[in-house]
DNA sequence: CCAGTGATGTCATTGTGTGACATCAGTATA
DNA sequence: TATACTGATGTCACACAATGACATCACTGG
């Protein structure tokens, strides 16, 4: 056994979801996840930059996921098809069984303000990332931007709904119904 | 004469953005731009929630401007040409005599990410207003969710050209460039 | 002339975030 | 086996952001 208890990240994280839950993100003090995860303040800074990071670190991987897809679509697919794409792929992420989970960390976002910044430029930085892979495959450089950050736009609000209590519909269809309706709309 | 000297507010904005400008955001403290401003750090927490909210308070009449524009466009516009007239008349904060001060202002913000938090949610904040004002005009639910924050994207892009170095082109016309390519994007 | 108002200052306190240094179990190396 | 090394954690000290409580005092209206 090591000389210290494993999984330190992980017992951050949840130390954190279950207090921001139970008290509130402002009145939880690094102090207290620290304490319930059974190590220091200092420590917990050094697994994470800050305090709401703790709630964002798969952002990552989700982004990996989606530029790996959008990279891998066929060649001959256009700006708005490899867009879909990645948005689609984004599904390995909502699987039902993590709904849950990922209702509750969407809640405790929702209710703070600060925690809501920083979801959205994690979503910027997703779409800085995939308006680089749209270059990447030979896009315009401004029509890039346009298409990931409209993208993104579809992407958040398909998630908000496939998080939403009284939806039902599966992650994919939602994307799929957004991206036509945003076409309805800008069109002409 | 008052018994203090007048404009404390745009005193520390002034004040902020020059220091902000000089020696980068995070090195410039509070008590720093207070006493550039002749003032005391209490006082700049009276006038300002946040040390980044001091660049951040033009954006209440912006918005009102862009809801105004929107509530008063033709009844029988569509929720796109809506959503167009919005954007347009944002026009009139981005006069070319502001340009200098906006180009400084947006460096600040693009160098520093607390900024660019700021800076997002702000837009967020717009959008949703903007959503609101679609569906007070019967637009559906989440149509109007989606052209509003599609709006934002574009304006958002827009936005960045008109103070970029290189561009010359005047605000209305690249927001209308930039609503036509992602209407092209987005078709099938 | 006096009571009240409001903008500012002073002081104290909490919490975030970080640098410098200490500790010490486990591991590698001589 | 002894010794040095590494790396995760702890301890301590500190700067800064943010906020509450209370003091000050020019100006205003009666």
């Amino acid at each position: 056994m090591g000389r210290w208890e494993p999984d330190a990240e992980s017992r951050f994280r949840a130390a954190a979801l279950e207090l921001f839950g139970e008290i509130g993100y402002e009145q939880t003090t690094v102090a207290a996840i620290a304490e319930r995860a059974g190590l220091t303040s200092r420590t917990f800074f050094r697994y994470f930059t800050d305090k709401r990071e703790v709630l964002f670190n798969g952002s990552e991987r989700l982004q990996q996921i989606m530029v790996n897809a959008l990279t891998q679509a066929p060649s001959d697919a256009s700006v708005a098809e490899a867009i879909e794409a990645a948005l689609i792929s984004a599904g390995s992420f909502f699987e039902e069984a993590l709904r849950p989970f990922a209702r509750l960390r969407s809640s405790v976002i929702l209710a703070n303000t600060e925690l809501r910044e920083r979801e959205l430029i994690k979503m910027a930085t997703l779409a800085s990332a995939l308006a680089q892979a749209l270059r990447a495959r030979g896009a315009d450089e401004s029509d890039a931007s346009l298409a990931a950050e409209a993208g993104i736009v579809v992407f958040r609000i398909a998630f908000l709904q496939w998080v939403s209590e009284s939806e039902q519909g599966d992650y994919a269809q939602i994307v799929k119904d957004s991206l036509a309706r945003l076409r309805v709309l800008t069109a002409r």
